[in-house]
DNA sequence: ATTCATAATTATGAATTCAAAATACTGTTT
DNA sequence: AAACAGTATTTTGAATTCATAATTATGAAT
């Protein structure tokens, strides 16, 4: 007895959901063909609007056509991932900068409340992943600006075609935590080049571990 | 007596990419709905090639698809025009910085031999915006982050939907050609916080003009 | 004349069909 | 056994067909 969706999305961007689940989860692993007609008939659907759906995870980076032969899951490679993970420590510097400036109080609040609940996730790493991504999508959106959101999110799936895609590791819990809790005071203070800087360092650091 | 293309694009992304001049050109007017059977039959294909172009547009952000209406051209307010131009404008800087930093003196010098046309072209407005576009490719080129191309390649195209469309005005030739020399002159040196301010620098002017 | 209900038309979304290209298979020759 | 030619199969790309939703047109009732 589930609700019917307000906003049933169409059959194409359906299936383009299913499809970016089974290349993160390496079911279709990079650099491997796409079996059009094998997931149609999986799926239960004609192949035209998987092809569609293809298209679309094409022009977001995930999935690479070749002429005549098909689609492909996009292999990343390390230049790839390194360019990637630059471009969203940019991105989300810009982010916390313009927060700092922008953000009313209310929205600094509910930032410091979301890392309250990070600070006391900390023994568990599933919860403090999930609350971080949490805190990170909240401080975009307080960014105000859509068409920023839109690249972190392609550049975010992007970065999960990799192996090693967490942007956080097990390892780092308390240091993320500490660069965390420097970021939201410089926000707090309203400091634009500290929240800059903090978010820059919080990313550098990642990449560190990451590598 | 053509010679044929090496990689012959499949024919959605020639259709993709006819529709985007159209839109350019406001042929296909923002806001306005985009008639399937009449492009189709216009060009000569079937609607399945043509809804797999819009749907790629529509990823790309210059389209939106409404459930169950079919496809409208993209409209984009002045939030959205400021919002796009910020991006530009980071990336932009971003890859200056990086380009001071990371390009050969070869490159450094074809930068500087396309700066000098640029300077020759000061009197006929249309070659100095044609090699001012070149300038910006090949520095984003060098910089050699191709997700960061294809980010600043969309980012384009949405600014292209709006009137004011121009990233240079044609009253700010002069200025705009010693922000150039300025920016030039930073990476002659490879001083990257110069290199990226002033590329900060020539966006924010540019903004201003067009505003 | 305006509103409302119903029928006709049109457009979308998706399945199916079809042509051509790429790939796999078979059998022959060396 | 390896290499090749020729055939069969598979798969892609694109056209066509079909079902249904949305829109428009028509006509009746107030």
């Amino acid at each position: 007895m589930s609700a019917l969706s307000l906003a049933p999305r169409a059959l194409y961007e359906e299936v383009a959901e299913l499809l970016r689940q089974r290349i993160f989860a390496r079911e279709l692993a990079p650099g491997s063909w796409i079996d059009e007609m094998r997931l149609a008939e999986e799926y239960g659907i004609s192949r035209t609007p998987l092809r569609e759906a293809l298209k679309v995870l094409a022009t977001e980076g995930l999935v690479t056509m070749k002429m005549r032969r098909g689609a492909y899951v996009t292999e990343v490679n390390d230049k790839d991932q390194h360019d990637v993970y630059h471009l969203l420590s940019l991105l989300e510097s810009d982010a916390a900068g313009v927060v700092a400036v922008q953000a009313s109080d209310a929205e600094l609040a509910e930032l410091n409340s979301i890392h309250q609940e990070l600070v006391a996730a900390v023994v568990n790493t599933d919860k403090f992943f999930a609350i971080n991504e949490r805190f990170h999508m909240r401080l975009l959106e307080i960014a105000n600006n859509r068409w920023r959101d839109q690249m972190v999110a392609d550049l975010r799936k992007v970065m999960k075609l990799n192996r090693h895609n967490s942007l956080l590791k097990s390892g780092r819990i308390e240091e993320s935590l500490r660069e965390h809790q420097a970021l939201l005071d410089a926000l707090l203070a309203r400091d634009v080049t500290a929240s800059v800087t903090r978010m820059q360092a919080h990313f550098a650091n990642g990449l560190e571990a990451a590598s």
